[in-house]
DNA sequence: CCCGAGCCTGACAACGTTGTCCAGGCTCTA
DNA sequence: TAGAGCCTGGACAACGTTGTCAGGCTCGGG
């Protein structure tokens, strides 16, 4: 569970600052000890605050605060006055008490910081605000526990939707949710053991095509570095290049292989390994862009030029000596399309979940026209 | 105000999807219409359904879901078995709305796609979550209007706290707000027309250090490239650059300052007005990460070598030729310290409003180093 | 056998909002 | 002038949870 580690408590005490300390300290400024008048210390005022301020009726502030006809503008003079004298802000939980949606969806990937979910994200939060609703972002870490807590937590506060980049294997324990009518689009990998609405890239038909511009420019002995093969993406891509060998003919060395976490030294091993012994590869293909960014660096540093081509884009590759060869995927595509059909079950308009599957497109830049060096 | 453009609608009707579309529909899985026994169709099982499951009483079923002490072994298990059954999940809102605390808390930013607020962003996210707190994300994409829609969307909503990186310069709307007990940071910007917490990169020391390096490798005709002037941190650079350049006791030509929209089409023409003419610069600084991604396109072009230092580091700026010097400014601490702070102020350890500058560092890696080409 | 202490358990109110429904006052018409 | 109909405003319950408090049970000691 999300707990707490400090004196911060989520959901408790609303004592206010100055008491809490135990004397009244007055800073330079008193904004933070400065309460509105006629509101109980501490808390904010609320639709009987403004009521009784402006004389009128509990139902008629929520009239004029929701915008419904059937008030006199003197009554709704009075009342607005009465809200903007008292700072007053409709409790957005207490109308999602009432009312049932949140107008709030989730979204749940492996790391905000990633160059690749950033603007996945920021489509998924187009498509929201298009639809009146806000965006809960959570990373899971790449941890199948993290990210069922998450997505739990998130269910806890009843988004209407989740959109999910699962890094688990299984989620089963989100059929009691989506049987509760949570919305629910997975992106990027499939969910696990359930039956729901997928958004993927091509990966295995992107790495094959990668793949085959190599050996069409000559390599034969071409390896392949990729992410962990419990990840579907991962295992996908690994799936296109070696149909992308078979097809050709070539049968491929095990030692031109290497899945594992993407960590830098990792792949800066792996990648030198290849280089070396009595038949090294004269091309690589990267299986994501973290892995791709430390193969450059790692063949910036080597005696022999050596062709590459790189899964998912990377900015300034094109700027690089030689400009990277990248299969793209459209990472604001795959946002876009998994927060649209998320509304669309929300709208009612979808019943049964389906697979989607978006193209990639090979960039040549370069390094993947490299001939191969022997 | 947010607003609902498609038949989604965020807070109303719980009319399930089969009800909606008239009939009922069985897709190949019946997954979105089977719903859990014993609760009412369309709507999640409360404690209340829970209690009469497992025939208990309300409050007991809550001392069970929040694990208090005070219950029978025999009695948590017929209350689990009973949460299991129903699938059963606290609704939060209503939580809330009797605690008090919402457990979460608004980060305003510009874009989650801009690399540069990717890990601000996840910093953000996991000081959030060593408090226990989920956060919601907001892009103003620049908008001051936006901003304060958004901002005010998450008061609503009763965030316990808000990080907001300015789009605005005015601030006022926010004081209600923070009288009323919002935590409030502001982050690479400071607020406008109010006292409050903020936390920024030392945009004027970078600029006039990475200026000061141009002039120390002999350039005296050095360009600035920036943001548009009514950004903070676009000024503030330019006053670094104003002052470097005085400091030396060059004379500034208008003609080598460039600010506006950081559109790579002004950027790109900007550049090349300022290395053609009679006196070109021998040397750019640029303001920040979109800009100097631009200027080393024009650069790649351009026949003499150019020097440049750019503000905020960039990915694989070391593999490019020659390597791009930068002022690096640290994302994640911005967002860690902002984050920490803003709890606490929710701890009640903070009192005053306090300004806080975090250094930047200059990375040389070949760019800022080249000698003026006369 | 009775009584008090201590442990479980549940009834009830409250959090702040919105939907329902009704009352009272007004206008309009026959 | 009376009755119908409309408009405005407000009382009340409900949403799902938690804090308070009191009642009932068991058990041990006198």
């Amino acid at each position: 569970m999300l707990d707490a580690t400090s004196s911060y408590k989520p959901m408790d005490s609303r004592i206010p600052v100055a008491d809490r300390t135990g004397h009244r300290i007055v800073p330079e400024t008193t904004r933070r000890t400065d309460r509105f008048p006629g509101t109980r210390y501490g808390n904010r005022p609320t639709m009987k605050d403004v009521a009784a301020r402006a004389g009128v009726g509990l139902k008629t502030v929520s009239r004029v605060v929701n915008g419904e006809p059937g008030v006199t503008p003197e009554t709704e003079r009075r009342v607005q006055e009465a809200i903007e004298a008292l700072g007053f802000r409709r409790n957005d939980s207490a109308r999602v008490l009432r009312k049932g949606r949140t107008a709030s969806i989730g979204l749940v990937l492996e790391d905000l910081a990633d160059p690749f979910y950033g603007p996945l994200s920021r489509a998924v939060e187009e498509v929201a605000r298009a639809h009146g609703a806000l965006l809960i972002n959570g990373s899971s870490a790449e941890d199948a526990d993290r990210e069922q807590e998450l997505v739990l937590a998130l269910c806890a506060r009843r988004v209407d939707g989740l959109v999910v980049i699962p890094a688990g294997d299984d989620h089963r324990y989100l059929e009691p949710e989506i049987k509760a009518g949570v919305a629910t689009v997975f992106v990027d990998r499939p969910a696990g053991h359930i039956d729901a609405d997928v958004v993927v890239s091509d990966n295995f038909g992107g790495a094959r095509d990668g793949v085959r511009h190599l050996i069409a420019h000559g390599h034969r002995r071409i390896g392949f570095i990729g992410d962990m093969p419990r990840i579907h993406t991962a295992a996908e891509r690994l799936r296109g290049y070696r149909t992308a060998m078979e097809d050709a003919g070539i049968p491929v060395a095990d030692a031109w292989m290497s899945l594992g976490v993407t960590d830098p030294e990792r792949v800066r091993r792996a990648a030198r390994e290849m280089l070396s012994g009595p038949e090294p590869v004269t091309a690589i293909f990267t299986g994501n862009n973290r892995v791709t960014v430390t193969v450059i660096r790692v063949l910036a540093e080597h005696a022999r030029p050596v062709a590459l081509v790189g899964f998912d884009d990377i900015e300034l590759a094109d700027l690089l000596q030689p400009g990277v060869t990248v299969v793209a995927q459209d990472a604001a595509a795959l946002g876009r399309t998994a927060a649209e059909r998320l509304f669309r079950q929300l709208d009612g308009t979808l019943i049964a979940p389906e697979r989607i599957e978006l193209p990639t497109r090979l960039i040549t830049r370069g390094s993947g026209e490299l001939p191969p060096a022997d």
